[in-house]
DNA sequence: CTTGTCACCTGAGCGC
DNA sequence: TGCGCTCAGGTGACAA
């Protein structure tokens, strides 16, 4: 589900909601997501205040005096807050429940997402990262240095998440569609003017789909339950066989590292 | 080191 | 209605 519009939407929709606000209890409706959720969060938070909300690639960064709770939103993960009397939905797992009456909820239905902690605020799963797409640091270079010799296809070189953070597959279709580069060409042939044109239009993309709360296909919706508008933007990204919004081709579905790749033939090269 | 594949899990949609 | 199949916003752990 989320990429990082997702990620960031549930972010901006939290800040307000829960900053400054003060942990009941935590609850967990379940003991573990793709990992274990650790069972000292019960009482290493109880009590605490909420410092303030981040985002780094696809985690959302919850910050504590004590720690920071980590969390993953996976394929399927979205946050709600709600009144605490409200009756759980199915898949709802995680739960901050706060002094005001309010609780924060975590359902994910496929459970790929995760939450962890880390008292310094530091994380394994964080260190290796890559830079951040709408960071003055992800240009052309960037790209262009760390893509030299590299064979696999520039999909998966700018969906790896060491390289640059927060392009999913809905993103990297879309980006790739817009700046016209073929997905299956290798990452390590394409010139430096690619690269900027491609940069730019994944940080055009991005900054567009924040803008719209996201996209929704099935299960993301945003903190308040209403969907992401970016769905009725996308060019390609499931609209295989549909005719192609610049040319009077046909929208092609191909699968590249076991993922969909949708784009268009004659537009992209 | 790099690249590609598998695994994790539930649910929606489709053809029969 | 039901069954079996395919597909789905991610990513760590492996194998090659």
């Amino acid at each position: 589900m989320p990429e990082l519009p997702e990620v960031e939407t549930t972010k901006r929709g939290l800040e307000p909601l829960i900053v400054s606000k003060i942990v009941n209890r935590v609850i967990l409706h379940r003991d573990n997501l793709r990992w274990e959720i650790p069972k000292h969060l019960k009482t290493t938070l109880a009590n605490q205040i909420i410092v303030d909300i981040n985002r780094r690639g696809k985690y959302l960064l919850i910050q504590f005096k004590v720690g920071t709770l980590i969390i993953h939103l996976g394929m399927s993960g979205s946050i709600k807050v709600v009144d605490s009397i409200e009756a759980l939905k199915k898949h709802d797992h995680f739960e901050l429940e706060l002094t005001n009456g309010k609780s924060m909820r975590l359902n994910d239905p496929r459970r790929f997402g995760a939450v962890l902690f880390s008292e310094g605020g530091s994380h394994v799963l964080l260190d290796s990262l890559g830079v951040e797409p709408l960071e003055s640091d992800f240009d052309e270079s960037y790209l262009y240095v760390r893509s030299r010799k590299k064979t696999q296809n520039i999909k998966a070189f700018i969906m790896d998440s060491k390289i640059v953070v927060g392009v999913g597959n809905i993103y990297a279709c879309e980006s790739l569609f817009a700046c016209g580069i073929d997905p299956e060409r290798k990452a390590g042939g394409i010139s430096k003017a690619h690269y900027q044109l491609l940069t730019q239009c994944i940080k055009t993309i991005l900054t567009q789909a924040i803008k719209a709360g996201g996209t929704t296909l099935q299960d993301f919706s945003q903190v308040d339950g209403s969907p992401g508008y970016f769905t009725q933007t996308l060019n390609v990204y499931g609209r295989e066989a549909e005719k192609c919004s610049a040319c009077n081709g046909k929208i092609s579905r191909i699968i590249q590292n076991q993922r969909s790749t949708f784009y268009c033939k004659s537009c992209q090269s």
